[in-house]
RNA sequence: GCCAGGGUGGCAGAGUCUGGCCGAACGCGUCCGCCUGCAGAGCGGAUCAUCGCCGGUUCAAAUCCGGCCCCUGGCUCCA
């Protein structure tokens, strides 16, 4: 069975199939680091850290790449609130970004490059379009003239003549065609560019700029156009050519189709064979998640209140490019379905450490059960990562698993074994959960000894008929996080 | 206006490419039963969908074709 990824280029599902059969390139279009991430920008990170993942189960060598545009007009309208210049900035989100990326459980990507340790190579891919006829300079600033390349569009579907100007009007006065878009922009920031991206504790505008980073280049001292950083840094730490190229479905147009224009004029080549956008996320009021409505549950806040398994069973309860919208039900729901997954988990492991699984035991019904989520799983993955079906594949299996552990008494060890692999090699090596981080009955730490131990006075409660007593110590557990399930074999207990 | 993606049960959300196994997955919710001092968890069962609208193709359509309505995103910084 083959993947098949749909491909913003062509509308369509297609086969994947990378250039090198062994290996894949991979780069995500990381953020612009002036915002605290947002929930928004975890689902495109957990998503393509699960086709990361899927891509390793399958077998293939990922090189994954991912940026950080720290050059930006936002990151200068934030000197004064959260630094004191523009790297400064950078870097602090640069850092409280990494930090919500752990949280999350992401796999690291291999290189995380910046727009501003990138600056001469972007300077050579310019001076390349130049020389090749694709752009010229004005005013110390060089524009891409999208007349050039014939494909102008092809990602997006957009007609040059029904498309409106991009840029600020001072660049519209330079420019050839109101279309074309800057690769080089001449000077610093200013400071009427930042005003309206500026919060409370702001530097002064002109301040600010002060301190926005430049560079020298042939064409005097300025700054990289938005662009021309993705095809750079792609090309530098991939190759000319790369294999998929993931973003959010807002960069469609114009950043995605001007990167495909400025690096395949450059190159010649194909610049991503397979383009795969993230749908963005909405807020409850259906309304897209985003920085600038200031409508959004940050990443870290997110992982406060539910932590990253829940979040990222939230975010993975819907395919990459379909609506999601996060709401306290939605979340509630995600938070329901991982503790069924987790308990299930945990009853499995149990079970298998306990004296009542035994290697002659075989249950059909469960060895099937299992055989059929690995399958559902795999083919559910392979339908362009539709993680939602991959989730349900699982659930499937710990229906199969509580009923054989309620339906016998001694259990399957081959077939729970099975199970556990299953839930770990899928559920936790693929899809990024983890389990059974909760506290098993018996664990030597103390903690659980002293869990044990109040369940032991509540068990005399109940012996001696003090309900009320014994609710009571349920609740108090309860309130501390420890959840208490009285069973036929006493009670248990899990940390949440 | 142009481009892209959606409209499936109370909620959420697969399936649409490759028409029939879909009288529609997994789940949340609700109800009943088992278990239980109670609760929770679990198990069993039930409830809940004329798949946006209209027309067409077909033995057969949520799935293909045509028209229409509505929603979201992009066309300005945005994952």
């Amino acid at each position: 069975m083959t993947l098949r990824v749909t491909n913003s280029l062509s509308g369509e599902r297609e086969p994947f199939e990378p250039q090198d059969p062994d290996s894949v390139l991979l780069y995500y279009c990381g953020l612009t680091t002036s915002d605290p991430a947002h929930l928004g920008h975890a689902r495109g990170w957990v998503h393509v850290d699960v086709m990361h993942r899927w891509l390793d189960w399958l077998g293939y060598d990922v090189r994954h790449v991912e940026n950080f545009t720290d050059v930006n007009e936002k990151i200068v309208a934030r000197v004064g609130e959260d630094g004191t210049s523009e790297a400064d900035v950078a870097e602090s989100y640069v850092r409280s970004i990494i930090e919500d990326m752990r949280g999350l459980n992401l796999k690291r990507a291999e290189v995380y490059p910046r727009v501003s340790e990138h600056v001469p190579e972007i300077i050579d891919l310019v001076e390349r379009l130049i020389d090749r006829g694709y752009a010229y300079e004005a005013n110390g600033s060089v524009y891409f003239d999208v007349t050039s390349f014939e494909e102008y569009g092809k990602l997006s579907n957009q007609d040059l003549d029904e498309m409106e100007a991009q840029g600020t009007p001072e660049e519209q006065s330079e420019k050839r065609n109101p279309a074309d878009f800057a690769l080089w922009k001449a000077g610093g920031v200013d400071p009427d560019a930042i005003e309206d991206h500026q919060h409370e504790g702001a530097a002064p505008p002109e301040e600010a700029c002060e301190t926005a980073q430049t560079w020298e280049s042939p064409w005097g001292e300025g700054r990289p156009g938005w662009h021309i950083e993705c095809s750079a840094m792609s090309m530098t730490h991939l190759d000319e050519t790369i294999d998929i190229h993931v973003g959010g479905q807002d960069l469609v147009f114009p950043h995605h189709e001007n990167e495909v224009a400025q690096s395949e004029a450059a190159t010649g080549e194909t610049f991503a064979k397979y383009w795969l956008h993230v749908r963005l996320l909405d807020a409850p009021d259906d309304e897209k998640m985003s920085s600038s409505l200031g409508n959004f549950e940050t990443v870290a806040e997110a992982l406060d209140s539910y932590g990253p398994n829940v979040v990222r069973t939230f975010l993975l309860s819907t395919a990459y490019h379909s609506p999601a919208t996060y709401s306290s039900e939605t979340i509630s729901e995600a938070e329901a379905r991982y503790e069924r997954l987790e308990r299930g988990y945990e009853r499995a492991t149990g079970a298998l450490d306990s004296t009542d699984a035994r290697t002659k035991v075989e249950d059909e019904q469960l060895r099937a059960a299992v055989e059929t989520a690995r399958e559902e799983f795999e083919a559910a993955m392979n339908d362009d990562f539709n993680t939602r079906g991959a989730l349900a594949s699982l659930r499937e299996l710990t229906g199969a698993v509580n009923a054989h552990l309620d339906e016998h008494e001694a259990y399957d060890y081959v077939g729970l074994r099975e199970a556990v692999e299953t839930y770990e090699e899928f559920g936790g090596d693929v899809l990024g959960l983890t389990f059974g981080t909760g506290v098993e009955e018996g664990t030597v730490d103390l903690a659980g000894e002293l869990v044990e131990l109040v369940l032991s006075v509540r068990e005399q409660e109940r012996e001696a008929g003090n309900y009320e007593r014994a609710d009571q110590l349920r609740d108090d557990l309860e309130a501390l996080g420890v959840e208490v399930q009285d069973t036929h074999d006493g009670p248990e207990f899990r940390l949440e």
